[in-house]
RNA sequence: UCCUCCUUAGCUCAGUUGGUUAGAGCAUCUGACUGUUAAUCAGAGGGUCGCCCGUUCAAGUCGGGCAGGGGGAGCCA
């Protein structure tokens, strides 16, 4: 057997010494031809690997460089030097790996983000991106754990779909017809897609509600988790053309009912990464203190990542309805100075980011929920309220990130459903069996969709999206 | 897609009103030192100044175009 190793993790958190083992890892710096900083993966800690002078010859030596990977074996004991509790007194080194000095990008110095996402696929060896990518894991682990808990089933949804109805964002086209211009036509010079693969026009998913709808009239509570696309041209930090969504839907809920789980469920997840990534958030913490320091004193957040993971768990989401967030703003001085680029004069008008972030981060200071939508700037399938104005949708607003989670209570009323497509000139034969679940045992439900990403960023205080998904797509760019 | 800023060594950046041979720190290499913590000290190598066109006696520096990147906006999760 090869691999007979400790994990690094696991020996720094021990208080045990003096005895032998073996760990494997990736040279991070390696001081005074003496003392090898090994990583990983299990920790952002390095674990401090001590080769004697003249023990290793000088070949093996010099083959010990930033990046290389080694197996080292010997004995635990309490370090002699301070900055680490345990090292590894090295009676046996392996090379595993070399790797070039002059060649391998990564630097035991600082590196920016920008130059580290044109290496994304080295990138995961920084101390910055192990804390991220360990923290997105355990979060994912926290959303099959919170609603397997709640008896939820986890309901995998396509990636190819038929229907391209569901108006969430232009979609990428599935296709196996040639692209040369020789693909089949009709006679109007059309592309007759009953030639192409799927007999017909498929794209990529841009959510997978419609059919966790349907699943939710079985099962009660399903949850979705998957890969989403959306060929929008969205140049942003936190917009990606590829991206992670959870979507839960669930049968004999109302829109307050739905509020309670997204918070419970938002709060759950970040309390999680807090107990077991608790270092990990240390470090970002850390990292984001530094980043905040170089900006002007009035673009400094008040709060540290941390302090403001405590209070989004501890506190309760401040809840207002659409009407009363344009009464908010229209009479905030921001408003009345002109400040904002967009002035809130009459009720039904979209919010701009600006209106949004003022809520979050200057009147309430904390995550808000938005409900109650003027039904004008909202989707088809959501319920309309008894005074015809609004629909009974929700929006959670995260300080930093802006929209985390957008849901709604459904539309269960066949009548109601199928006017409002028709207003929107949404084709009802294309969702034929979306509206049979209106047709046969309809019941109130409700559900909501959480960009993955986005409450990854929150949680590790990365500014761009692009660093907290290991191999971001995006307009121009889809590398490794 | 729009607005805006940026592109000089492997990385992070300086580079004056256009003027001779384009600099620094870190990294790398060589040597010294040897209980170091992004080790330290000494020395060396390393540049088509993003690309193309133009203005000029002369362009890293000025103008135009293109490409790539950052930030903001829209679309949204």
């Amino acid at each position: 057997m090869f691999n007979n190793r400790t994990r690094i993790k696991e020996l720094l958190n021990s208080e045990k010494v003096n005895y032998q083992t073996t760990v494997m890892g990736w040279v991070r710096t390696f001081r005074n031809n003496q003392f090898i900083a090994l990583n990983d993966g299990s920790t952002n800690n390095n674990l401090q690997v001590v080769v004697a002078l003249g023990s290793l010859d000088e070949n093996t030596l010099k083959r010990i460089t930033t990046g290389a990977c080694i197996k080292a074996s010997g004995e635990i004991i309490a370090s002699l030097g301070k900055g680490q509790k345990v090292e590894l007194t090295a009676s046996a080194v392996e090379i595993l790996g070399d790797s070039d000095a002059e060649k391998f990008p990564l630097q035991p110095k600082k590196h920016s983000l920008e130059f580290l996402r044109e290496i994304a696929h080295l990138r995961f060896r920084t101390n910055t991106f192990g804390a991220v990518f360990r923290v997105r894991h355990s979060l994912a682990f926290a959303i099959h754990e919170f609603f397997n808990k709640k008896g939820f089933v986890y309901l995998h949804t396509p990636i190819v779909t038929a229907s391209d109805a569901e108006g969430a964002g232009e979609m990428f086209k599935v296709t196996t017809l040639p692209l040369d211009g020789t693909a089949p036509k009709n006679e109007d010079g059309s592309i007759n897609f009953k030639e192409d693969f799927f007999g017909r026009s498929t794209n990529l998913t841009v959510s997978g509600q419609l059919e966790g709808e349907l699943a939710a009239m079985a099962f009660s509570d399903i949850y979705t988790f998957g890969p989403t696309f959306r060929a929008e041209n969205s140049n942003t930090t936190r917009h990606l053309a590829e991206f992670w969504m959870i979507e839960p839907e669930m049968a004999f809920y109302d829109l307050e009912d739905n509020m309670n789980l997204a918070e419970e469920f938002i709060k759950y997840i970040i309390r999680y990464a807090m107990e077991h990534n608790r270092e990990d958030l240390e470090f970002l913490s850390q990292r984001l203190d530094e980043e905040e320091k170089l900006k002007p004193q009035n673009e400094r957040s008040e709060m540290g990542l941390l302090e403001k993971l405590e209070f989004v768990v501890n506190n309760d989401f401040e809840r207002i309805t659409y009407t009363e967030a344009i009464d908010i703003l229209r009479e905030s001085n921001h408003n009345k100075k002109k400040k904002f680029n967009y002035l809130i004069d009459k009720w039904g008008i979209d919010l701009q980011s600006e209106h949004e972030r003022y809520l979050v981060e200057k009147h309430f200071k904390k995550p808000v929920i938005l409900t109650n939508y003027p039904k004008e700037i909202k989707a088809f399938y959501m319920r309309q309220n008894d005074d015809g104005k609004t629909v009974a949708a929700m929006d959670i607003l995260a300080p930093g990130i802006g929209e985390i989670v957008g849901g709604s209570q459904r539309e269960e009323r066949y009548d109601k459903l199928t006017e409002r497509m028709t207003e929107m000139h949404i084709p009802l034969e294309e969702l034929d069996w979306y509206l049979d679940t209106r047709r046969f045992g309809a019941c109130p439900h409700a559900g909501f969709g959480l960009g993955f990403e986005r409450i990854v960023q929150f949680v590790t205080g990365m500014g761009n999206i692009r660093d907290v998904i290991p191999f971001p797509r995006y307009p121009k760019s889809a590398s490794f």
